[in-house]
RNA sequence: GGUUUGGUAGUUCAGUUGGUUAGAAUACAUGCCUGUCACGCAUGGGGUCGCGAGUUCGAGUCUCGUCCAGACCGCCA
């Protein structure tokens, strides 16, 4: 027997107890006469008591223990003489009796601690190093009990989880695939599924009415922060349901994986804003509503007064941060330079502070009387001590987009983004479509198999891009939580939708054939949703980046650094796939 | 593909205007120490300053190239 308890289970009650205990050594403190070591396994530490007096050998062999042994140990529980609140094993300690060395540990490359002295290079090489820090255990920990919570739910609602195959067809509208070469039919090759929407549309067509599966999907595309080349859903779709059944499902889930997850109790309905609105008010389809600072159009009171930049441009706008009138000039210049930095575009900023008498000091303010400026003051309902900033541009969209990146950065500044508090939201009403300069079409904004909402049908012959869609993201924090729709169900109106897209019908059916036909027989409305587990869980945690809350996560070149991965093969394997070349090695 | 920040001891970092033998903390090793729990004290070992070229009497420091890593833009139906 290896072990009678963990090393986080022994309390008090269990004093007198002779136990078994195994682990890691995660310190070694010798004070000359006695020497203490603190055992470590997932479940806590124990400490470890060696006497010189009444067990010199034994005494002599601990402290020759180095980080990270693997020891067992026989000993009795007693109560400590100093004891360690912070621990919960901190009122015992074992007197040890028998001491095995189970495996011998190099000296670890960084140290197994809270705090780590190891940067993140490092602790991704030595995953299995890092996995053993409680920090990123407990992340893991959370992983695993959203998942067990996920399926809890859906299991109570009736869902079945199916697997669906990971070796599939590849599609070209969306992300890049990844492609395996298929040995047995040279030339051919799968894709992995960016996601397994048209198979789950088939088990809707095969009469299994409520799917889900907590699922891989693969995107060959680069990475972010919030980015993996494979990344898990929770993958979900229903039949005989409108928007509204998948919206309260969901958002019910989303309420118990609160409760349940980090005991919040969310009684209200998250509340809902069209994409159009997000845009407007908050300049992107996913606001961290957190903090209000919603956008203020400035067009009809700047414009004219003889300040070209505004005169000339297609959009003011501002958003006005309450209390900030006390940001001092460098601070201003230094939010000026956020915006101007390539990544963001701005080719200015302009500012107004609301002094203690209600006058609006700006940074134009050769160009505006006071009344003008005050005017501008009443349209943001600023008060004295607020800080306006206000930018502009010949691109509305551009110049929103530019706004959200300063009304986000604003926020962070002042302690507005707290990890601990949480904005849920639905967008609803994406529109079908967007034009891609790129591709020189329309592409479809969320897929291809999402359905125009009913009112807008009559607009696709005449204005396909002003066609809404039955879509609706959750947004929490300003996160892209998850993302739905009700999809097309009749072979007709697929057909309409890929011509609009630029599909010939050969190259529909070449492509979506499969799914076309399916719907020839019968196939039931239906509409689902996917959450993006990796993102629920490092926002539930509290984490920068969801690489955090993987086991064993890709670098930003998508890399496996631990494996060494991606590699090149041998010149067999490439001949057996009929893959002809092979990239020079640098 | 682009913007940007970084690469110096096992690790995390400092290193001034280009100038003597490249430092600190921590880790590691050895010794002392009977109530520590970030134990303490003393001593010691440890460096291809990412790599290559250039400028210079002299380069960790300046220039160019390159590799690696992080953040972001493009991209991500």
């Amino acid at each position: 027997m290896y072990r009678s308890h963990s090393c986080g289970e022994l309390r008090l009650a269990d004093v007198n107890k002779e136990v078994t205990l195994s682990g890691w050594v995660q310190r070694v403190r010798n004070l000359g006469g006695m020497t203490f070591v603190d055992l470590r396994d997932r479940y806590g530490i124990t400490q470890l008591a060696f006497n010189m007096e009444t067990n010199a050998e034994l005494c002599e062999a601990a402290r020759k223990l180095g980080r990270e042994f693997v020891i067992q140990v026989v000993g009795n529980v007693i109560e400590r003489s100093s004891k360690n609140k912070d621990l919960p094993t901190g009122e015992i300690e074992i007197i040890v009796t028998k001491l095995n060395i189970l495996n011998k540990s190099e000296v670890p490359p960084f140290t197994i601690e809270d705090n780590t002295d190891g940067g993140d290079e490092l602790r991704m090489k030595y995953r299995y190093l890092d996995l053993r820090r409680s920090a990123v255990r407990k992340n893991l920990e959370l992983r695993h009990k959203m998942a067990f919570e996920v399926r809890s739910y859906l299991d109570k609602q009736g869902f079945l989880e199916v697997e669906t195959p990971v070796l599939i067809g590849s599609t070209p509208e969306g992300a890049r695939d990844f492609v395996v070469p298929s040995r047995m039919n040279p030339g051919q090759f799968y894709a992995l599924p960016q996601s397994p929407q048209t198979l789950k549309q088939l088990l809707m067509v095969a009469g299994f009415d409520r799917y889900f599966q907590i699922v891989k999907c693969f995107r060959d595309e680069d990475l972010r922060a919030d980015r993996q080349p494979e990344f898990t859903q929770i993958d979900c779709e229903m039949s005989f349901v409108e928007q509204e059944d998948i919206i309260q499902l969901f958002e019910g889930m989303a309420k118990h994986l609160f409760k349940t997850i980090r005991n919040i109790d969310i009684p209200e309905a998250f509340p809902r804003m069209t994409w159009h609105d997000a845009m407007k008010y908050y300049g992107s389809d996913k606001p961290d509503l957190r903090f209000d600072m919603k956008f203020v159009e400035l067009m009809d009171i700047m414009k004219g007064s003889g300040f070209s930049v505004f005169d000339n441009a297609a959009y003011i706008g501002g958003i006005c941060a309450k209390g900030a009138a006390t940001y001092t000039r460098k601070q201003l210049d230094q939010l000026t330079d956020f915006v101007k930095r390539p990544q963001i575009g701005a080719k200015g900023m302009v500012y107004a502070r609301i002094e203690a008498d209600g006058n609006v000091k700006s940074s134009v303010d050769k160009f505006y009387q006071q009344d003008t400026l005050q005017k501008m003051k009443a349209a943001f309902n600023a008060e004295p001590g607020d800080l306006i900033l206000i930018l502009s541009g010949d691109d509305a969209m551009k110049t929103r987009k530019q706004l959200c990146e300063l009304r986000l950065e604003v926020a962070s500044q002042l302690g507005l983004r707290d990890k601990d508090k949480f904005a849920c939201l639905w967008v609803i009403d994406f529109p079908m479509y967007e034009w891609s300069e790129e591709e020189g079409r329309l592409m479809a904004m969320h897929h291809p198999f999402t359905s125009p909402k009913p009112e807008d049908v009559p607009l696709l012959d005449t204005d396909p891009a002003s066609v809404r869609a039955n879509a609706y993201d959750m947004v929490i924090n300003g996160v892209e939580v998850g993302g739905g729709s009700i999809r097309i169900h009749d072979a007709e109106t697929q057909a309409k939708i890929f011509k609009i897209l630029g599909f010939t019908p050969e190259k529909a059916q070449e492509q979506f054939g499969f799914l076309m036909n399916a719907f020839k027989y019968g196939a039931p409305p239906h509409g689902g949703l996917a959450y993006g587990l990796d993102r629920w869980v490092s926002l539930f945690a509290g984490l920068d980046s969801i690489r955090d809350c993987i086991a064993f996560p890709k670098n930003n070149s998508g890399r496996d650094v631990m494996l060494d991965a991606p590699s090149f093969l041998e010149q067999k394997q490439l001949d057996e796939l009929y893959l002809a070349t092979k990239p020079v090695e640098k």
